[in-house]
RNA sequence: UGGGGUGUCGCCAAGUUGGUAAGGCAUCAGAUUUUGAUUCUGACAUGCGUUGGUUCGAGUCCAGCCACCCCAGCCA
C-alpha cells in the first residue's frame, strides 16, 4: 500500500545535488557517489534521522551509487545491541537497502590503532598526561589561544611505549590520552591538539574487552569514511567546524596506507580509483511542537512521561510507525521539506499533510462511532433488516464491505445537538440527516435519563432514500453510524501533539517538559466499529469516515479486543471555525 | 571581545554566468460532493535582514551594519 514512485513528484533541486552534479561533471571522486548513514547506536532513530537516511540513500539511488549502513560505535559506554537492532529495523522499514553488510566503526579498531601508530611515528600525535581538568585549562577559551601541553614534545619512543601500554590496560581511565599535534593557538578550538584516543576500561558491545583505548569521533569518522571509500560524507551543521580536522587527519596519513587498508578490508573494487572523502554539512530537521534531541527523547522515556521509544506520540520512527505513519509518507515528507544550510523549524502540518495524502489514496474506509448514542428507528422492523454493501474506497475499486442495517444502530454523541448552532449539518430534533451509505432519518423524539443526559434518539426512516435523494427537499448532512447488530467494541487511542508549545526547546520557557501537553493521549474504550473490521490486520490503516485515519495497534490489538490508534484527524473546516 | 555559519511570503524552499521573485504547506473565497474529507478553481512577496555603492538593470556583485545559530566533552 505504499507506492513510493509517484511520477508527479520530481526530485527537488538542492545544494547537495548541485554539488554532486558538479562533481560528476568534473570527474571528481572518480565520478562516483558513495554515501553512508552512520548513526551511533545510543538511542532510537527519529524523523530527523529520516532526513539524513533519505538524503544518503536517496542520493545513492539517484546517482546509481551506493550507501553504506555503518554504526559509529566508538563510545561503548552509551551504546547497546538493543539500539543496533532497532536502528536496523527502522531503516529497513523505511524501505532502504544498504550496500553490502552492515558496517561498524569498531570493526576498524585495529586499522585505526595502526594509523595512530603512524601518526605517532611521524611526530603528528603524542601521549598527553594532563588530567581532563588541566587539559581544559590548557585549551584556552573562545577568545584566548590555548597553551602547549608540557607533554607535547615527548619522544617518539616514549609516545609509542605509552600508547601501547594504554592499550594493554596499564592505566586508569583519563590517566593519559593520545592527541593530534596541530596548533594550540588555532582560532578553531577543534584544531587545538584534539584528543584522538582515550582510555576506557569497559566492555564494548561488539569487540568485548579486547580494547582499552577507544578512538574519538573526529579521528574515527574520517578514517572510517576513507576505509569505505565514501565520496560524499554528509552530516549536520554542527560538524562544520570539525571539517578542517576531518581533512587534517586524512591528509596527515599517507594515501597509500589508507588505500591499502581499504583494499585489505575488501572494500575497494579494483576498477575504481581511490579518492579521499569530503564532508558536506546540511541543516538538521526541527519540527514545531516537537523535540528532536536524543537526550530529551531519552529523558521522556526514562521518566515514564511516554510509554517507551515507540510511543505513538514520539517523533521516533518506531513511534511514527506505531502511530500509523507509512514509510512512503515519511519519505515524501523528507522530499518536500527541502535541503539547505539554514536552521529552520518545519511546520508539523507538513508531516500531517504527507500522511493524509498517502492514507487518503490508499486506506480503506470504515465507520467507527467513538462515543455511541443509541438510535431506534420507529418505522423499521427486524423483518425489514437488510445487508448493505458499501465501497471500501470512494475513488479506487478495492472492493466492498457488508453492513447489516436494522432498526437499532449507533451514531456519535457529537452528531446530535438539541439546539443546533447556525450552519449545523447534523442531527437535531425534527431535522433530517443521512446515515452514510443508507437512509435519511428524522429525529422524532429524544429520550433522557434522570440527569437530563440524552441516552437514545427515536427516529423515523424515509424508505425512499436508499441510494437516492429525497423528493422535494434537500438533506444537508451525512453522518456515520454503526449497526447494533454485529458492531464490534474497540478501544481507540486519540493522540494529540505531545507539546503545547510550538517550540519546546525555547530556553525562555525553562525546562522543555514544562511544555508537555497533559491531554496528548485520550483513550476511548467503548467505541463501536463496523463488523468488517473484525479481520483487520496489525498495522493496517483505515479512514474512519468523518473522523480521521486510524491504524490497528501493532502490539496491543487482538481480534477479540481491537485497539486502534488515531494517526491524524481529517482536515476539518467545521470545528476549526466553530470550536 | 576569537572562529565558523545563516538570513527570500505565516512555515519550508527554488532562484544557472546580474535582466525584472518557482513550488509545497498553511490560510481565505468559490464549485462539485451520500465523508463539513477528497477533488477542482481563484486569491495570497513592486518584495528578497538592513543601509549605502557599482550597473541601463541586483535576491543575485561590492562595502558597512543588524539579528540568529554552532564551537571551549578524554560525547557523537
Amino acid at each position: 500500500m505504499t507506492d513510493t514512485s509517484n511520477p508527479d513528484h520530481t526530485l527537488p533541486s538542492h545544494f547537495i545535488r548541485h554539488m554532486i552534479d558538479h562533481d560528476l561533471a568534473s570527474g571528481k571522486h572518480d565520478g562516483r557517489v558513495q554515501t553512508r548513514f552512520p548513526p551511533e547506536p545510543n538511542g532510537f532513530l527519529h524523523i530527523g534521522h529520516a532526513k539524513s537516511i533519505c538524503l544518503n540513500f536517496g542520493l545513492a539511488e539517484q546517482y546509481q551509487g551506493a550507501c553504506n549502513m555503518r554504526f559509529d560505535d566508538t563510545n561503548p559506554e552509551k551504546e547497546s545491541q538493543e539500539f543496533i537492532d532497532a536502528i536496523k529495523a527502522d531503516v529497513n522499514w523505511l524501505g532502504f537497502k544498504w550496500h553490502g553488510e552492515v558496517r561498524y566503526t569498531s570493526a576498524y579498531f585495529q586499522q585505526l590503532f595502526d594509523f595512530a601508530l603512524q601518526l605517532i611515528r611521524n611526530g603528528k600525535a603524542y601521549v598527553c598526561s594532563l588530567t581532563p581538568e588541566q587539559a581544559r585549562e590548557y585549551r584556552g577559551s573562545l577568545t584566548e589561544p590555548g597553551r602547549n601541553s608540557p607533554y607535547r614534545e615527548r619522544s617518539f619512543e616514549e609516545n609509542l611505549e605509552l600508547f601501547l601500554r594504554m592499550q594493554k590496560g596499564e592505566f586508569a581511565d583519563g590517566e593519559h590520552s593520545l592527541r593530534a599535534k596541530i596548533d594550540m593557538s588555532s582560532p578553531n578550538i577543534n584544531m587545538r591538539d584534539p584528543i584522538i584516543y582515550r582510555i576506557r576500561n569497559v566492555e564494548h558491545h561488539q569487540t568485548g574487552d579486547y580494547w582499552k583505548v577507544y578512538p574519538m569521533y573526529d579521528y574515527a569518522h574520517c578514517i572510517s569514511d576513507a576505509l569505505e571509500h565514501i565520496t560524499h560524507s554528509l552530516c549536520t551543521l554542527e560538524f562544520e567546524d570539525h571539517r578542517p580536522l576531518y581533512d587534517w587527519i586524512l591528509n596527515n596519513l599517507t594515501l597509500d596506507s589508507l588505500k591499502n587498508a581499504c583494499l585489505e578490508l575488501g572494500n575497494l573494487p579494483d576498477d575504481i580509483n581511490y579518492v579521499l572523502p569530503e564532508q558536506t554539512e546540511f541543516a538538521r530537521l526541527n519540527i514545531n511542537y516537537n523535540v528532536m534531541s536524543k537526550r530529551k527523547l531519552k529523558e521522556l522515556v526514562e521518566l515514564g512521561l511516554v510509554n517507551g521509544w515507540d510511543d505513538p506520540r514520539m517523533p521516533t520512527l518506531s513511534g511514527l510507525r506505531r502511530r500509523g505513519f507509512t514509510p512512503a509518507s515519511i519519505r515524501r515528507f523528507c522530499d518536500i521539506i527541502g535541503m539547505s544550510r539554514s536552521e529552520s523549524i518545519v511546520d508539523v502540518g507538513m508531516l500531517e499533510h504527507c500522511i493524509r495524502e498517502d492514507l487518503d489514496e490508499h486506506s480503506a474506509r470504515a465507520m467507527c462511532v467513538l462515543r455511541p448514542l443509541k438510535v431506534t428507528l420507529i418505522n423499521f422492523t427486524d423483518e425489514q433488516a437488510q445487508t448493505l454493501s458499501l465501497p471500501r474506497h470512494p475513488k479506487r475499486d478495492i472492493g466492498n464491505r457488508q453492513i447489516q442495517f436494522g432498526p437499532t444502530l449507533y451514531i456519535d454523541e457529537t452528531d446530535f445537538e438539541q439546539t443546533p448552532p447556525p450552519g449545523y449539518k447534523r442531527l437535531s430534533p425534527g431535522d433530517e440527516v443521512r446515515l452514510r451509505g443508507a437512509y435519511v432519518i428524522k429525529c422524532e423524539d429524544v429520550i433522557r435519563d434522570q440527569n437530563g443526559k440524552v441516552i437514545e434518539l427515536l427516529c423515523s426512516l424515509d424508505p425512499a432514500t436508499l441510494g437516492q435523494n429525497p423528493q422535494g427537499r434537500k438533506v444537508k448532512g451525512v453522518i456515520h453510524w454503526v449497526p447494533a447488530e454485529g458492531a464490534l467494541r474497540a478501544e481507540v487511542r486519540i493522540y494529540d501533539r505531545l507539546f503545547n508549545n510550538a517550540n519546546p526547546d525555547d530556553k525562555a520557557l525553562g525546562d522543555f517538559k514544562n511544555s508537555l501537553n497533559p491531554d496528548s493521549l485520550q483513550v476511548l474504550t467503548d467505541c463501536l466499529v463496523e463488523p468488517s473490521l473484525a479481520s483487520a490486520a496489525a498495522e493496517e490503516s483505515f479512514q474512519f469516515e468523518r473522523e480521521g485515519y486510524f491504524c490497528v495497534d501493532r502490539f496491543d490489538s487482538r481480534p477479540d479486543a481491537l485497539v486502534f490508534n488515531r494517526t491524524v484527524s481529517l482536515r476539518d473546516s467545521w470545528t476549526k471555525t466553530n470550536g
